[in-house]
Parts: structure tokens; sequence; C-alpha cells
DNA sequence: TAAAACTTAGTGAGTGCTCACTCAGCAGAG
DNA sequence: CTCTGCTGAGTGAGCACTCACTAAGTTTTA
């Protein structure tokens, strides 16, 4: 219970990664992420003591990894961010739409779920601040206007988050039209001292 | 089964929708609905046949409702445009806040559930409709710049629909943030012939 | 050095509870 | 007598979680 072993977290991370992305959080049961475990079913109970727990713990190792991702970007901040965002606004056929609509749903059962708040809040506050961090370069460094860092930081990390939904759930048509969205608004950052 | 009564209709709708409001989708149940329905569990059921027909009646009723409220709107077409953004951005402490994260839920659930994707994309479709539109009639008249009103639309539609996690969903502090950066988006579309 | 005692990492077969949905029947209107 | 609208009392399936047990090491003891 106290200490799992990182191999033991990272299998059950993945587990529950791959069940998510097939079945979605409203069908996922603990038989199903067993399905994708190489242990049994009450093998998970040896080293979690609610589902709620591996949920947790499959959040907090994909905070990490999009951590690591984002951090890899470089560039200047016009650049940084347009990676950052192509990042997180996917298309539907993405591979990864089935974990990303999987994120949305949990970030809508926060409210009603304290296991999952946390690990969550977590998430959102470390892609904030990254995101934050970017424009804030750009406004010193002069490459943007002088905008709120944070405030567009939230817009666009709100943006992105919403387009999972209409765009991925919905597989509604609207891809290229939220790509030129996010793209023009980048634009609208950029100083005009031509 | 074949025409339910108006009055039926509505009432049923108005139990889903304070149900939700109250547990959320996922612990939403037919026994809760019935709570907030003047008549029996069963009762419900001599309406509808299934459980999710109940939700789609409750988005159908909605999206016939935010549609109302949005077409009532006037004035310029900016000030049209922050009016709809005020209505769709909210604030934590909204009344409305629960049945704004529900429909988040549901919208996560829609890559796996038919029944609730078509009301869903219905309700998005006419929302990113009336955006462009008054997105449009702005371009037309020279109050905003030539942006494509799709793009622009779906941009600000993502982003309300974004915060609705992140902000009502988690209680992150970051609604003014949010406020000032659609407000910062809706300036920098205003056409600049100073 | 070998047997005994203990620990770690699991397993298969439940168990009890919740919940969507059903059904036989009933009151009142026409 | 029949149709509409409705109900109380189930029912069966699914699911989170438990538990008695085991096989494979590791440590202790004589």
């Amino acid at each position: 219970m106290a200490d799992i072993s990182p191999d033991a977290r990272a299998e059950i991370a993945d587990a529950v990664r791959d069940a998510l992305a097939e079945h979605g959080y409203e069908r996922l049961t603990t038989a199903k992420i067993a399905e994708h475990y190489a242990k049994s079913e009450a093998g998970l109970y040896y080293y979690y003591d609610t589902k709620d727990e591996m949920i947790a713990a499959f959040l907090e190792h994909t905070a990490g990894q999009l951590g690591e991702e984002l951090a890899a970007i470089d560039g200047g901040p016009e650049q940084q961010l347009r990676a950052a965002c192509d990042h997180l606004f996917l298309s539907p056929d993405d591979e990864d739409a089935g974990v990303h609509v999987a994120i949305m749903e949990l970030l809508s059962h926060a409210p009603h779920n304290e296991t999952l708040r946390e690990p969550l809040l977590g998430l959102e506050s470390a892609t904030l601040e990254l995101f934050a961090g970017i424009v804030r370069q750009g406004v010193d460094s002069g490459v943007f206007r002088d905008v709120d860092p944070r405030a567009s930081a939230a817009f666009l990390l709100a943006a992105a988050d919403g387009s999972t939904g209409f765009h991925v759930a919905l597989e509604m048509d609207v891809g290229a039209d939220i790509e030129r969205g996010w793209s023009g608004y980048i634009d609208s950052l950029l100083a005009d001292d031509a």
C-alpha cells in the first residue's frame, strides 16, 4: 500500500489509459482495466484500494508525460506557443483522441469526486503556468503585444479543452475552423511594429 | 410513445435538469429524476423507453431555451457578441453551473452514446451558427476586421465550453482571467480605422 | 546447512448492493 | 367496457470490492 514500485505504477497507469481510450470513463470497470493488465483484476487491488485511486494514478502519470512533452518544445515565443497549441488542439483522427475525451470526462466528474480533483487540478495548473510563461516571455521580449499573460493562457487553454468536446466527442467538422481560430488569435497577439 | 404532450415533456425535462444539477450525470439515476418529478419513477417509463431518451428530451428542451435567449439579444454586432459570450462563459457561483457541467459530462459521453450525440450536435451546431452569424454581420458592416466568421465563432465557442471545465468543475480561480481573455479577443476583432 | 517462519505478490470465486427497466393492476374519463 | 395515465413491487444484470488461499522468495533459527 505505502510504496508501489515504479514498474507496477506505470503498468497500471497504462492499463487504465488503454481501457479509458477503448471504453470511456462511464463504461470503465475494474474488469476492463484488468483486461489491459498482465495480472488479474484482484491484483489491481493489491496496489490500490479503490478504482478512483487507479484513475488518479493514471492522471499523475499523464501529467508527468505532458509536462515533459511541452517542456521539450523550443524556439522563440511565437513558435513555442504555436507548437504547444498544435499539441493540445487535436484532430478527431488523432490516436490520443480517446485519452483526451476521457480526461474531459474525468474533468466533468471533478465536482462530485474528490479523489480525481487534485490530480486534475495539478494537470491543468501546470499546463496553464507553462502557457502563461511562454506568453510572458513573448511580451517581455516585445514579440507579443502588451497582453495579460495569464488571461491569454487561460483563454487558449479553455479553447483547447473545449475543442475536444464538440470537435472530437461530437465529430463536428470544425477542426479546420478551430485551427484557424487559435492561429488567428496568436496572429493578433503579435506586436505590430512592422 | 408516439406523441407526448408538451406539458409532460417539459415536466420531465425540468426534472432531469434539476436532478442533473444536483447529482451530476455520473450519479444520475431514474429514481433521482423521479424525486424531482410530480409522478412516480415508473411514470417516467410511461413516456420514455429508456433513461437516455429522457436525457435527450432534456437536451432538446435546453437547446430550444438557449436558442431563444440568445436570439433575444439585440444591439450592434460587438454588443451582441459580448452579450452572447457573457451568457456562455459563466462564473463558478452561477446558479446554472451544475447544468453546464452536466452538459459537459454529456458531451464527453457522446462518443460512446448514440442517443445523446444527435441532440448535443444540434445544441452545439445551433449555437455555432448563431455566433458565426453575429461575426459575419460584424465583418460585413465593417465593425470587425475581415476575419473568418466560422473560425472565430468555433474558437469562441470552444473556449466557452472549455472554461466550464477548469473553471467551474475544478473551481480554479481563473474566472477573471478567462473573461479578460475573451473580452480581449473581441477587442482584437474590431476594425482599427480609428 | 537445512528446516522453519515470515513476507511479497498475487489469484479465483464469490458477495452484496445499486440500478435500469418490467409488469400486473387500478382509478377515472368517455 | 375500454382507453389513458399512472403506480408499487419486483427482477435480473452488472459491478466494486473482499477473502481465503498459494506459490515463490527471503530471513531466522538450531
